[in-house]
RNA sequence: GGACAGGUGGGUGAGUGGCUGAAACCACACCCCUGCUAAGGGUGCGUGUUCGAAAGGGCACCGAGGGUUCGAAUCCCUCCCUGUCCGCCA
C-alpha cells in the first residue's frame, strides 16, 4: 500500500509518480479526500467515546457508594447510541479507504523510464552472443516432439489446457535446473526454504495479489486458501506482521515451487508450447532489506539471476521496464530476457524488484531501529523461471537433426544419465 | 474427522466484570555501585493510530469475528489455531 500521509502532503508529487504507472489522478483525489474524512470521523467517535468511558467509570464509583444512578445511567444509554452511530460511520469511510487504497499501485521509482507498454522498455546491456546456426533453428515445440520431450495431450487430459507432462531427459532436466539453480543462489548468499504453496488470503494480500488480481488465482474451494502464483508470496510473507531485529537483516531467501497461474486474460498468447502454463516451476529469491540496503541487493539478485545464464552458456539481455509495464507492487524492475532462436526474439526468464516498503506496509514487515519500528523493503526476482531456461536451453542446445546437447554446468546433476 | 484441554506483551506466566493495556519473573537497553569473571541497586521496555513543537493526552488491540452490559482479557455464540488421545494417511 502506498504512504497516504505521503500522498495527503504530497499530492501532486505523488499524483505525478503514479501517472507514470497509468493512475488516474482523480482516483487519488477520492482517496485522499477519504482520508481526510476518516480522520475527522475518528476524531468524532473518540472524543465520544472518551466520553462515555469517563462517565462509565463514575458508574461503578455511584453503585459502590449506593447512589441513584438512573439519571447517570439514562445519559450513558444515549452516549452509547452516539458513539455507536459515530464509529459505524468512521468504519463504513474506512472500508471505503481501504478497498479503494489497496487497489492503487506502488510508486515506480523516479529513475522508471517513462513509457506506456513493453515496447518502452529500455535495454540496459546484452550477455553473450547469440550463436550463428547453420540451419533453421526450429522452436521448441518442434525439438518437444522429435525428442519425446513434452505430452501435451496427456497433461491436457490429467488437468486442462496449458498443463503439460515433461517426459525423458526433459523431466530429468527440469529437475537438474531446480537443484543447479539452487545451488548457484545458496553460494551466493540465499538461505534455502521450503514452503507451503497454499496460502491463505492474509498472505496474498500482503504481497498485493489480492484483492485486486483474485481473478488470477486458482483458490480452493470451501477453504482461505489460494495456490502460489510466485514463491514470492509464501517468502515474502514468512515475516508477514514481525518485527525484525536491525541485526537480522538483510534476509535473504531462495525457493524452490511450482506456481500456479490461471493466465486470465492471457487467451490466445503462447498457445503453443510451454512458454505460459497454468503451472510450471520457478526458483524464486526474496530478500527482506533495511531501506538503505535494498538497491544494493537488487543490483545483487539481478547480477545472480544473469550469472546463472551465463553459466548455462545462455545469450540474455537485461531491460529497465518502463512506467507502463511495471508490476503492481514494483518501484523498479529489471526483466532478464534469454534469447530464443527458434523463435528468433528475446523471451523474459527472470524478473527482479524492488517494492521498497509497499508490501511491507501491508504486510507489516518491520524491523527495530532503536525504539522506532521502520518498514523494511521487500525485494523478489525469479532465479530462475525453470520451464522457460528448459526452452531456452532446447533451442539455443539444438542440433540439425533435432538432438539436444546438455549444458556442461548440468552434467553433474544428471549422473544418472552420463 | 471425533473427544478433551488450551490460546494474555520477546519468553515464562498471573489475571473470572470497573482500581488491568495488563502483576511477577526472565530476556533486553541505559545508569549507578563494586572490582575481577560473578553479583547488587535504579530506570526503561507491546503494537497501531490520532492530537501535540515537545512533555503528554485520546482511541483501538489480551487468537479472529459477533453478542450481553453503563462498563469485558474476564460472561455468551461462531470460527481459527495449538496440545493430547482416537480415526485416517504419504
Amino acid at each position: 500500500m502506498i504512504d497516504l500521509k505521503y500522498l495527503e502532503k504530497n499530492f501532486d508529487e505523488a499524483s505525478a509518480k503514479l501517472a507514470k504507472k497509468g493512475v488516474k489522478s482523480e482516483i487519488l483525489d477520492e482517496l485522499k479526500e477519504l482520508f481526510a474524512n476518516l480522520k475527522k470521523a475518528k476524531a468524532q467517535f473518540e472524543s465520544k467515546r472518551a466520553e462515555q468511558k469517563s462517565l462509565s467509570k463514575e458508574f461503578g464509583a455511584y453503585k459502590a457508594q449506593g447512589k441513584d444512578i438512573s439519571e447517570l445511567k439514562e445519559k450513558l444509554d444515549r452516549l452509547k447510541e452516539e458513539a455507536a452511530s459515530l464509529q459505524a460511520k468512521a468504519d463504513e469511510i474506512e472500508q471505503k479507504l481501504l478497498q479503494t487504497a489497496l487497489a492503487i499501485p506502488n510508486f515506480p521509482d523516479d529513475s522508471v523510464p517513462e513509457g506506456e507498454s513493453e515496447d518502452d522498455n529500455v535495454e540496459i546491456k546484452k550477455v553473450l552472443t547469440p550463436k550463428e546456426f547453420s540451419f533453421t533453428p526450429k522452436e521448441h515445440w518442434e525439438l518437444a516432439e522429435i525428442n519425446g520431450w513434452i505430452d501435451f495431450e496427456r497433461g491436457v487430459k490429467l488437468a486442462k489446457s496449458r498443463f503439460a507432462i515433461l517426459r525423458n531427459d526433459a523431466a530429468k532436466i527440469e529437475r537438474a535446473l531446480i537443484n543447479f539453480f539452487l545451488d548457484f543462489n545458496a553460494k551466493n548468499g540465499f538461505n534455502e526454504v521450503c514452503v507451503p504453496v497454499l496460502n491463505n488470503s492474509k498472505m496474498l494480500l500482503g504481497t498485493g495479489q489480492l484483492p485486486k488480481f483474485e481473478d488470477d488465482l486458482f483458490k480452493v474451494e470451501g477453504e482461505d486458501l489460494y495456490l502460489i502464483p510466485t514463491a514470492e508470496v509464501a517468502l515474502t510473507n514468512m515475516y508477514n506482521d514481525e518485527i525484525l531485529s536491525a541485526d537480522e537483516l538483510p534476509i535473504l531467501l531462495t525457493a524452490y515451487t511450482p506456481c500456479f497461474r490461471k493466465e486470465a486474460g492471457s487467451a490466445g498468447r503462447d498457445t503453443r508450447g510451454i512458454i505460459r502454463q497454468h503451472q510450471f516451476d520457478k526458483v524464486e529469491m526474496v530478500a527482506i532489506t533495511k531501506p538503505e540496503q535494498s538497491d544494493e541487493i537488487f543490483e545483487k539478485m539481478v547480477q545472480n539471476a544473469s550469472d546463472i545464464l551465463t553459466a548455462l552458456g545462455l545469450p540474455h539481455r537485461l531491460v529497465e521496464l518502463c512506467g507502463g509495464d511495471l508490476g503492481f507492487s514494483a518501484a523498479r524492475t529489471i526483466d532478464l530476457e534469454v534469447w530464443l532462436p527458434g523463435q528468433n526474439r528475446y523471451r523474459e526468464i527472470s524478473s527482479v524488484s524492488n517494492t521498497r516498503n509497499f508490501q511491507a506496509r501491508r504486510a507489516k514487515i518491520r524491523y527495530k531501529e532503536g525504539k522506532k519500528n521502520i518498514l523494511t523493503h521487500t525485494l523478489n526476482g525469479s532465479a530462475l523461471a525453470v520451464g522457460r531456461t528448459l526452452i531456452a536451453i532446447m533451442e539455443n542446445y539444438q542440433n540439425e537433426d533435432g538432438s539436444i546437447d546438455i549444458p556442461e554446468v548440468l552434467k553433474p546433476y544428471m549422473e544418472s544419465k552420463i
